[in-house]
DNA sequence: CGGTTACCCTGGATGC
DNA sequence: TGCATCCAGGGTAACC
């Protein structure tokens, strides 16, 4: 579920209740979810060490341990996310991590299972896995960098920004928030931008993930929670994401709920009058 | 190689 | 009520 939003209100949360705390224990409980590691791997290494930082990478959560101890870097994909408080659902829960001198529990739950759990030995080695399938992190891309990756593609303009490797953190529902503020559609194509709309959908970038990440993320039905199980506020001040059928709020005409195959089939919120095919725009 | 599709998994909502 | 179908914010292996 969560992207770059949720994931940077995740580890903004797992801070003050796990940097600098000793580990008395880690569980995995679903070694479905394990990559590239085992169980006995995870839980032994953790054992006894001191967090160190919890840092977000793309909508990854990297966790590193002290001294030599490895990163645990946690994905929770669609449906993952993390408690402070006892999770409403036990058989979701699929690592915990107890905290020594405190009865203290963190949980790491997943309704789908589709999340993924790793460790990495060293710094290095999850900086390279994280390379080899991601680009320049959406809060830190430049607009030349983003101009630049843009024009290398014939795909549509929203599949390429939510395409992990071209830039890191933008999902389906940011995809839809951050092209309606640029003006653009989402079928145009990535390298048809002109460069002033460019400009215009990295500033839209910037500012939707900002908004959204003050708004602790995006929350509906009952997925994605902050770590003390609130809901986010970003789709109560939204414009396209779940309203489709509903008033613009540029223009006052009807929002379009799309499902087309080059948007990867996922639903696409538009409003053509405020995003034409034709565009706006001009080289500068 | 670039681009598209099928599929991983589960649970809630919708429809008959 | 019961059962089938569809849908979901992510990501990637397999395919054309």
């Amino acid at each position: 579920m969560p992207e770059l939003p949720e994931v940077e209100t995740m580890v903004r949360g797992l801070r003050p209740a796990l940097v600098g705390q000793r580990l008395k224990a880690v569980r995995v409980l679903d070694p479905f979810l394990l990559q590239g590691c085992t169980k006995k791997q995870v839980e032994a290494t953790a054992k006894k060490t001191v967090v160190v930082s919890v840092e977000r990478r793309g909508k990854w959560v990297v966790m590193t341990l002290e001294d030599s101890h490895g990163l645990i870097v946690i994905q929770p994909r669609m449906t993952g996310g993390f408690w402070l408080v006892p999770p409403p659902r036990d058989d979701h829960v699929r690592m915990t991590f107890h905290l020594e001198g405190s009865e203290k529990i963190v949980w790491f739950c997943d309704t789908r299972r589709l999340g993924k759990i790793a460790w990495f030995a060293d710094l290095a080695a999850a900086e390279e896995a994280f390379a080899h399938s991601h680009g320049p992190d959406a809060l830190a891309i430049t607009v030349s960098e983003l101009a630049a990756r843009l024009r290398k593609t014939n795909r549509g303009i929203k599949p390429t920004l939510m395409d992990q490797k071209v830039l890191a953190g933008i999902g389906n529902i940011y995809a839809d928030e951050t092209l309606f503020r640029a003006g653009l559609h989402p079928e145009r194509t990535a390298a048809s931008l002109k460069s002033n709309e460019v400009i215009k959908l990295h500033a839209a970038i910037q500012t939707i993930l900002a908004e959204a990440i003050e708004a602790e993320g995006s929350s509906f039905d009952a997925g994605y929670r902050t770590v003390l199980g609130l809901e986010g506020g970003f789709l109560a001040q939204n414009a396209m994401y779940g309203r489709g059928g509903k008033p613009c709020p540029g223009c006052g005409n009807l929002i379009i709920k799309a499902k087309i195959a080059c948007l990867i089939g996922r639903p696409t919120h538009y409003c053509p009058t405020c995003q034409p095919l034709g565009g706006h725009g001009f080289e500068l």
